[in-house]
This record gives C-alpha cells, sequence and structure tokens, in this order.
RNA sequence: GGGCGGUUAGCUCAGUUGGUAGAGCAUCGGCCUUACAAGCCGGGGGCCACAGGUUCGACCCCUGUACCGCCCACCA
C-alpha cells in the first residue's frame, strides 16, 4: 500500500479511494491462495468451502450480496483462527435460464435457435458466458469475498464436464441411472421437461366442468368433473371409489366417451375422491401425473392427444391442429349442443407453471433419463445430523420429509445448453452405449457411426458434484485430499432440495464422505413487498448500487447484523446508511487515536497491571467482546457478534473511553500519558481485528497506518487476539459504573435545568460511604472533565447550598448548587419524577418479596439481589426526598427575602 | 391437507439457559465541547397479538384462538 503511506486519515471514510486498492493488493499478493502441501501448514487445521455458484446469465442480487458476506465472515474469522482457509469461486452455466436469456436475445434479431443450428448455438452461448461470466466475478470481487480466484470453476469447464461424464457413467452401471418411459412435467415454451421441483404451484381462476359419459348399454350417464374438458379426447377410462353405491353398478361396464364414440372401462379405485366433483373421475394417463399412475395400475391404454409444443395432435380428431386453448372452447361448445354438458362451476385449483419463465406447465409422456434416488436419499437422509448438522436445526424435519417422499429424478432435459448426455446408439444394430469417452466402434457390430443422445443434463445434475468436483475429482487431488469433506455449505433455504440434498446424495454417494460438515441456512432478502427476490422476475435490488452509495463494508455489516438465524431479512435503504455512520464513527475514533499516538507502537507495557481504572475497565470489557464474539462466530450468530461490536466500539470505546483518554493525554505526567497510549493502541488495534470479517476494507485502510505496522501491513492475515485473563479487573468495571452514573446524573441536571453545556459547574458529592468517598476522590480529574466541572467539592459532611439542584447516584447525593436565574419549578418537578419511578420500582419488588414462597423457592442469589436492590431504593428514596425539601424550603426563603 | 415461521416502542427488528424489556431510524429538548453535525448530551414512548395452563415468578415453557407469511403435497 505504498501511496496510502501517509501515516495520516482524511477527515471522512471515502469508501470508493480505499476499497479497490485493498482488492488489488490481496489479489496481488495471493493472501487467499492456500497450497495445500505446505509444510508450514501441515499442522493448521484446513478450512473450506464452495461457493454456490451463481448463473452466469444474472446479476448479483442482494440475497447473493448476503450469501457472501456470511461466507467471507467465516473464512476471514477462521483464517484469524490460524486455519488454512481455502474458498472456491466459480459460476453456474444454469442451463434452461441462459439458454431463455441467448434465446431473447436471438429472437430480437429476429432467429430463432433453428436459424443457427446447435453448434452455432452453443457458440453463441459460450461468448454470452465470457461476457457476463465477468460481471458475476467483478461483483463477487466487488463484495470484498476472500476467494481464491486462481482456483475458479465453471459447472461446464473441462475437469467437470469430466466428472459430470464420469458420474453419469458409473450410475448407469450401477443400475441407478435408466432411461424410461414415464409422465414428465413439460414446459412448452422451454420445450423440455423439469423435475419436480423445478414446478411452482399457483392458485388460479377457472372453471369445473360436469361432462356426462352415456354408458354403452344407455342405462344411464356417468358424469365426470374435470378441470381440463380438452384433455378427454385421451381418456382411456372412468374411475370411481369401490365402496361408492352411486356407482357400484357401473363398475366394469363401459362408457362411449363423447366426441369420439371410443369405449372405455369404468374402473374402481380407493384413490378417488367421493366427496370431490360427482365422485366420478375421468382418468386421462397421457396429460395427469395421477392419472398416469392410475393407469398403470389398471393397465390402460396411453393415448396422447396434446404434442410437445401444446397443440392437438392427430390423435385428438377433428380437434387436430388446434392450440390447447382453443380445443378447449370447441370441446365445451360441442358438448354443450350435444346436450351433454351438465354444469359449468366456477371454481379454484392450483396450476404448475415452469419456474423459470412461468408458462403452464402439461404433464407429458415422454422417454428420459432417471437417477434412481431410492438408496442415495437414504444414506443423505441418514448422514444428518451425526455427519452433517444443519443450522437452524428447524429445517431437519424439512430435510428429511423431501428425502421421504423423494421421486426418481428426471435428469434429461431437450435443450441445447449443458451437458450433453453420454449416450450414443449405434446407427446399425441400435446397441446404446453409456461411456466416458466418444465410443470408436460398436462393440456389438463393429460398425463405427453413431447417434448421440440430442438431450443435455439438467443444471442441478452438475451442482450437485460440486463441492468435489471443483476440487479435482475424479482425480485425486491434493485440494481433495486436503479440503473434502468442506467445512460449511453456507446457502438460501429455497434451494435446500435443488441443491443441497442432491450435494449430499452425489457426495455420499461418490465420496463415501458427506460434502459439508456443517449448513448454515441463511435468510432470505425480500423486496419491500416482501416477496421473494429472483432473477426471472426482475424485482432484484443490485448490491453495486448500495456500494457505491455507502461503502462495501456499510452494506456488509449491514447485512451481518440483520443475519439472525431463521429470520428473513426485508433491507431498506436506511439500515444501510446507519451502518455507514457506523463505518464513519470508527474511522473518526482512529483518527483520534493517531493523533495521540506517537510514529512508533507505544509500550510495552503490561496489561495485566493496567494502573489507571477506565484501563483495567476497558481492557476487560474488550475481554468480554472478544470470548463473546468467539462464540457467536463458532455457532454463527452474525447477528450478535456485529451487534456487540457496534455497542462497544460506540457506546464504549467511543462515548466513554476515549473521553476518559483525552486528560491523560494532556496530562503533564508523562508515565500517565504513555500508559494511556498504549492501552489506546491496544485496544484500537484489536478492535480492528474483530471487526476485519465483517468490515475487511475499513480495518484494512486503518491498520495499515497504525503506529507499528509495516507499511504493507495485511490485516487478513493478522491472528485473532490471544485471550489475556483479566478476571481480576472485574471488580473495577463494575466501580467504573458508580463513576458513569455520577457524570451522567451531572448531565441530567445540566440538561434538564437548561443550563448551557459549556458552563462549568460546581458540583458537591455527599458519598455513600468511605469506601465511595475514596473511590471519587481518586478519579475526581474524571469526572471533572467529563461532566464538565469547574470545582468538585467530595465531603460526606459537605453543607448543601439552599438552592441546589441534586440527585442520587448508588448511594452518592450529587449536589449542583444553582445561582442566577433558574427555572425552580423544572427542578421541583424532575425530582417529583424521578422519585415516582423508584417508587414504582419499590413497590414492584417489595410486592415480590414480601410473597412467601417466593423467599422460599426462588434462588438465594436473586432473592439477595432483590433485597439489596430495595435497600437502595429505600436509601435513595429518603435522600432524594430529603434533598427536595430542603430545595423547596430554600425556594420559599428566597421568596420571603 | 401436512409442516415451518411470525405477531415486542411510530417504523424495521434484536432478546443467549424463565428473574417483568433493547437497538437503529423517527420524535422532543439542548449543543459547531478542536476524532466524528455521518456527531455529542439528555428525555419521551411498550398490559411483549389474545385466552388459559405450569411456576414463587412467563416476552421466554405448554395448550388453544385470531391474523400474517413461507415451504411441501395436491381432489380431478
Amino acid at each position: 500500500m505504498s501511496d496510502a503511506a501517509q501515516k495520516e486519515l482524511p477527515k471522512g471514510y471515502e469508501p470508493r479511494d480505499v476499497e479497490e486498492r485493498w482488492r488489488v493488493f490481496w489479489e496481488e499478493n495471493a493472501c487467499f491462495t492456500p497450497k495445500p502441501e505446505d509444510p508450514d501448514k501441515a499442522e493448521a487445521a484446513p478450512y473450506s468451502i464452495v461457493i454456490p455458484p451463481p448463473n452466469v446469465t444474472g446479476n448479483l442480487h442482494i440475497g447473493h450480496a448476503l450469501n457472501l458476506t456470511l461466507q467471507d465472515i467465516l473464512c476471514r474469522h477462521a483464517r484469524q483462527l490460524g486455519k488454512q482457509v481455502l474458498w472456491v469461486p466459480g459460476e453456474d452455466h444454469a442451463g434452461i435460464a441462459t439458454q431463455n436469456v441467448v434465446e431473447r436475445r436471438l429472437a430480437a434479431e429476429g432467429k430463432s435457435r433453428h436459424d443457427l443450428g446447435r453448434e452455432a448455438f452453443i457458440e453463441r452461448v459460450w461468448q454470452w458466458k465470457e461476457e457476463y461470466g465477468d460481471n458475476i466475478r467483478r461483483q463477487i470481487r466487488a463484495m470484498g469475498a476472500s476467494v481464491d480466484w486462481t482456483r475458479e470453476r465453471f459447472t461446464m469447464d473441462e475437469g467437470l464436464s469430466r466428472a459430470v461424464r464420469h458420474v453419469f457413467v458409473r450410475l448407469y452401471n450401477e443400475g441407478l441411472m435408466y432411461k424410461g418411459r414415464y409422465i414428465i412435467n413439460w414446459c412448452n415454451r422451454c420445450h423440455t421437461a423439469l423435475a419436480d421441483d423445478e414446478v411452482e404451484h399457483s392458485p388460479q381462476k377457472t372453471s369445473l366442468w360436469l361432462i356426462r359419459y352415456p354408458l354403452e348399454d344407455g342405462s344411464a350417464d356417468l358424469v365426470v368433473a374435470t378441470t381440463r374438458p380438452e384433455t378427454m379426447l385421451g381418456d382411456t377410462a372412468v374411475a370411481v371409489h369401490p365402496e361408492d353405491a352411486r356407482y357400484a353398478r357401473a363398475v366394469g361396464k363401459n362408457v362411449r366417451l363423447p366426441l369420439t364414440n371410443r369405449l372405455i372401462p369404468v374402473i374402481a379405485d380407493g384413490y378417488v375422491d367421493r366427496e370431490f366433483g360427482t365422485g366420478a373421475l375421468k382418468v386421462t394417463p397421457s396429460h395427469d401425473h395421477n392419472d398416469w399412475h392410475l393407469g398403470r395400475k389398471h393397465n390402460l391404454e396411453c393415448i396422447q392427444v396434446i404434442d410437445d409444443k401444446g397443440s392437438m395432435n392427430e390423435h385428438a380428431g377433428a380437434y387436430q391442429g388446434l392450440s390447447k386453448e382453443d380445443a378447449r372452447s370447441r370441446v365445451v361448445a360441442d358438448l354443450e349442443s350435444l346436450g351433454l354438458l351438465q354444469e359449468v362451476r366456477e371454481y379454484e385449483n392450483s396450476v404448475g407453471r415452469c419456474y423459470r419463465c412461468q408458462a403452464v406447465i402439461e404433464p407429458h409422456v415422454s422417454v428420459q433419463w432417471f437417477v434412481a434416488v431410492k438408496t442415495l436419499a437414504e444414506k443423505a437422509k441418514n448422514a444428518v445430523p451425526e455427519q452433517t448438522r444443519i443450522f437452524p436445526a428447524s429445517w431437519l424435519k424439512t430435510y428429511y420429509a423431501w428425502l421421504d417422499s423423494i421421486r426418481d429424478w428426471c435428469v434429461s432435459r431437450q435443450i441445447w445448453w449443458g451437458h450433453r448426455i453420454p449416450a450414443w446408439t449405434c446407427d446399425n444394430c441400435r446397441k446404446l452405449l453409456v461411456l466416458e469417452s466418444d465410443p470408436a466402434t460398436c462393440p456389438d457390430c463393429g460398425h463405427s457411426a453413431f447417434t448421440q443422445d440430442p438431450d443435455v443434463l439438467d443444471t442441478w445434475f452438475s451442482s450437485a458434484l460440486w463441492p468435489f468436483s471443483t476440487l479435482g475429482w475424479p482425480d485425486d487431488t491434493p485440494e481433495l485430499r486436503r479440503f473434502y469433506p468442506t467445512s460449511i455449505l453456507v446457502t438460501a433455504f429455497d434451494i435446500l432440495f435443488f441443491w443441497v440434498a442432491r450435494m449430499m446424495m452425489m457426495g455420499l454417494h461418490f465420496m463415501g464422505q458427506p460434502p459439508f460438515l456443517h449448513v448454515y441456512i441463511h435468510a432470505l432478502v425480500r423486496d419491500a413487498q416482501g416477496k421473494k427476490m429472483s432473477k426471472s422476475t426482475g424485482n432484484v435490488i443490485d448490491p453495486l448500487a448500495m456500494i457505491d452509495k455507502y461503502g462495501t463494508d456499510s452494506l456488509r455489516f449491514t447485512l451481518a447484523v440483520f443475519a439472525a438465524m431463521g429470520r428473513d431479512i426485508r433491507l431498506s435503504e436506511d439500515r444501510i446508511e446507519s451502518s455507514r455512520h457506523f463505518m464513519n464513527k470508527i474511522w473518526n475514533a482512529a483518527r483520534f487515536a493517531l493523533m495521540n499516538l506517537e510514529k512508533d507502537a507505544p509500550g510495552p507495557l503490561d496489561v495485566a497491571a493496567a494502573a489507571a481504572l477506565h484501563h483495567r475497565w476497558i481492557l476487560h470489557r474488550l475481554e468480554e467482546l472478544k470470548s463473546g464474539q468467539l462464540a457467536a462466530l463458532a455457532e454463527y450468530r452474525f447477528n450478535d457478534a456485529a451487534q456487540a461490536l457496534y455497542r462497544f466500539v460506540w457506546h464504549e470505546f467511543c462515548d466513554w473511553y476515549l473521553e476518559l483518554v483525552k486528560p491523560d493525554m494532556q496530562s503533564e505526567s508523562g508515565e500517565r500519558a504513555a500508559s494511556a497510549r498504549f492501552i489506546l493502541w491496544t485496544a484500537l488495534r484489536e478492535i480492528l481485528i474483530l471487526l476485519h470479517p465483517f468490515a475487511p476494507f475499513l480495518s484494512s485502510e486503518i491498520w495499515n497506518v497504525l503506529p507499528g505496522n509495516e507499511r504493507s501491513a495485511d490485516l487478513s492475515s493478522v491472528a485473532f487476539p490471544p485471550q489475556r485473563d483479566l478476571a481480576h479487573f472485574a471488580e473495577d468495571a463494575e466501580r467504573m459504573e458508580m463513576l458513569q452514573e455520577a457524570i451522567v446524573a451531572v448531565r441530567t441536571i445540566r440538561a434538564e435545568l437548561n443550563i448551557a453545556p459549556a458552563y462549568r459547574l460546581t458540583v458537591l458529592i455527599r458519598p455513600a460511604d468511605a469506601g465511595a468517598g475514596a473511590f471519587l476522590e481518586a478519579h475526581r480529574q474524571l469526572i471533572i472533565s467529563l461532566a464538565r466541572l469547574d470545582s468538585l467539592t467530595i465531603d460526606p459532611a459537605a453543607i448543601i447550598p439552599r438552592l441546589s439542584a441534586s440527585n442520587v447516584a448508588k448511594g452518592n447525593e450529587i449536589i449542583v448548587p444553582l445561582s442566577g436565574a433558574v427555572d425552580c419549578a423544572a427542578e421541583v418537578s424532575r425530582l417529583d419524577k424521578e422519585l415516582a419511578k423508584l417508587d414504582k420500582e419499590h413497590a414492584m419488588l417489595s410486592a415480590k418479596l414480601a410473597n412467601p414462597s417466593y423467599r422460599q423457592k426462588a434462588p438465594q442469589d436473586i432473592v439477595e439481589r432483590d433485597q439489596t436492590r430495595v435497600a437502595e431504593l429505600r436509601e435513595t428514596q429518603g435522600k432524594l426526598r430529603i434533598l427536595q425539601e430542603k430545595f423547596v424550603e430554600g425556594l420559599r426563603r428566597e421568596t420571603e427575602n
């Protein structure tokens, strides 16, 4: 940091000037690039995280910012604890999403992907990726993420593609990957199959049509209820409940399907809900998931009437060529004219939509590749919580429930952008070959012409391998040996199933160990309406705008301080602004310290024997902060850690300690100033270290100019400050409160009686006892300085002047003689108010203590504490009343004279 | 239908093992006290959703109710 060499800080903190220099510094010095085989680090514990790879298509949104912030806090903290840390960055190719984006671009040029052809289209997507992958890289970098860029990965890069093929082939050979005909979720717009969890359900107003299906023998009509009349053309049965008396006679007979005149059987199945609709269900195995299962069970024919573009096909007879929407109206109209439409009811059901493009999903029967997940899911389930712990644990149930109800995973997608399925068919003998490398000759017939399966794999297939594929698997690499399993996965709950559960399955199956020891599931950052932000809806907030306006550290600190476990964050700009205030506060505290410190590091001094009270106090509090932070971060209580830091730095270090230290600095005594300098320097130094995981830029910048540090001092490599045993300061720290209360008492009188802050008061203190008197006497300078006094008399026998405002603090009577024009009524009512407050507390406590069972059953220390408090209150009230009476009397004599 | 979470100051939210509540912003009063007006000092403001229960004692534990939100499964 050569150009930041002047050991002086500008007046306000300007993040923009500072941040970029540090990003460059960290990269140029390879600060976050661990060497797994470094003998010096052999003793260090490994700590690793793989980044949840953002989509190449998107911009980083505020949710990513939260995700990155939390991971970075953990990584930087782990480095401070002496661990060898690897954080692997990377991006996801996001099959459907990316293809959609590029296709939209092509559409703007009036072209479709088919105009380009597969090769050229994929080339086009790669170009897009190069452009936008860089965008995301810049944004991760902007957040200050301490990732190892030398190990950046992309789900479609060569190594990961190899891992994907390897996994596919092994699963196939193990019988866990199979090709089968099945009903799947089909998106007409994306023109591909989707996995069950890629379908989002939302309510929709529609109608329930009641249609009459005449029995073949003409004895009666069966009335079925449906929300999709157009699919009736593909009906192959009508199902009723086996115990439904209304339909008992119809079971086993046939009905004549209207509009087609096909005969279809009436079957009985317990699946049918007698209460719903008419209790008779039309069964269309080709176009409904439940009907598909029913059809399989009853060996029903499967007639597909809607094609993969959403139009009626040749099996739809007269309706062929119509869109499914047009077919619906025509079918309904035709039924009505035939008198077969009994009723139309208003109805609301939920309709499945594509999670990428929101188009309505059509159940569709086709040949797809599936992963048999039963055994994999079982392993994933059993590994939690013994091998992998989930935070917060409330997600356990959800995790188990999902794995319990999981169905085979449809992994083939009919798009072009993605990992091509490594399966070939021999052009000659039709043999299917599943291989890691392209086949040369057919093992059966010796021919060498093959056709590769045109489909690609689900994006989440490669994502599932991420924790080990990024470390070099299937090769046996030093990274893999050192850093697998990873320490923790940090992610939002919305991809718990898509991603986390599948990583667990694949990691356990292929590595024999779970992919991570801990999973921390953080909040979702929601928009102003509390709605989930998503790339496809476009309601995202650009964290870069916040960074630009308030600085990265402010954004990071805000996200951390609100990251309470298990609760969503609704982010607003004024919160980020208040974090900026905090950053600036620290900056100025540092400026003050630097003004008072000398060029070289002060000291050394025996901290455990620190002389003055305020030094002992701040050091003691600092130790408490340190152990608090260690505990909080170990349990992922980011908000607790950040909040404790905030309170300590602002309200203890700045509000009190810096003020207390001012007189030291001006002191004649060189020794006193020297020890103050050392403690100030020590406290600031450690504050910066504690702050660093949360605000890496600001802390680094200040660290860099702190006396005693080299010009290129790198805070990111500085260890967490060793803890000191300062338990013997605890009593001093407590007595500090007496001082603070006395000072506040004077300030309150000043404020409420409207005495100018600049006016130097004369104050008398009648101490509670000899001990308090000696104590206050010993620290009279601090009181004079912080309460802005002219003179201070500490004397148990001090005469109370006629007109004087007063307060009682820990039994000490604080008396401020008044002169000149004073608002006397204000003082009387102030004391009234004060007394009323004490009365209330006194009444509450004495009622409690009057209860015999309380005195009997409550823990002794609690009872004693209350008793002490009551005695204290009584004493304070007594003194305050006397002081008030004296004041009133003084007033009266004034007026008499 | 199943599961999860929420209800605390005007707003947005914290609250570690039960000992009657805190922050930020907002608000009121006073201050350019030479680190910081992005600041300092002081004040006001809460039957902790409601009803029961356990307990000496409940924001906290248990049961139920109301409203809000999310996830999963979906009755055609």
